[in-house]
DNA sequence: TTGATCAATCAAGCAGATTTGATCTAGGTT
DNA sequence: AACCTAGATCAAATCTGCTTGATTGATCAA
């Protein structure tokens, strides 16, 4: 049978998550992550705030502007990330929907 | 030392969530996640639940479970495995922890 | 226009993770 | 005992993704 969608908060698909989990689960970006928390910056402050050389940097925003975790801004000849909560809460509710599965239909799950 | 540790669900370290994300995100670990979140299987159910070699089975349920994701118990010959769904809430904890930080001090954060 | 700076892109080189196939161990059977 | 099956482990080959350094395009200043 197919029980219907849980109406609301999306649920994501699987390949969706995974591009977000993946794009997370990097050391340097998570940093950037942390880092853009406290508020927009030009890869310039992240550059030397994180002390990474430009290229590889761009490198790794590019990665989560690609995953939708970020989003940027040009201002002159600055380009100003930040990021992109929609993006989290997508993936936290994903994670939402997978534990309830599991506490729900499983016989022993966890 | 420093610091004693925190008392509740609370914010998991950065390190922690980063293998918590590594771990899931891996197709084919997702996979073995989502047929786990139906309930507890053996190794063998998932093998050909999902028609993989053994040893490659294998090696992927050594990484989730290293990361924590997942337990395992033993019946004669048969080992089962389940999804450990304290995990996930603690991921789940990290990125509400994150997107807080977000919406709190942030001059412009998404 | 020339020169400088910010940032993206590209090509190689490297490192770590994954896959494959073989081997090994433990639990059951007969 | 000999044998079979479930699953872990290991070494080698392969992939994938990261890093590095150089180049390029765009914006602004002189």
């Amino acid at each position: 049978m197919t029980v219907s969608l849980p109406a609301a908060s999306p649920a994501l698909q699987s390949d969706r998550a995974r591009s977000l989990l993946k794009a997370l689960a990097d050391p340097l970006r998570l940093r950037v992550i942390e880092a853009l928390a406290h508020g927009e910056k030009c890869v310039c402050d992240l550059t030397s705030e994180l002390d990474l050389a430009q290229s590889k940097l761009s490198f790794h925003l590019k990665v989560l502007k690609e995953a939708g975790l970020l989003a940027d801004r040009q201002e002159g000849r600055w380009i100003y990330y930040r990021l992109e909560p929609v993006a989290l809460e997508a993936l936290r509710s994903w994670l939402a929907d997978l534990a309830s599965r599991c506490g729900a239909s499983a016989p022993s799950c966890g």
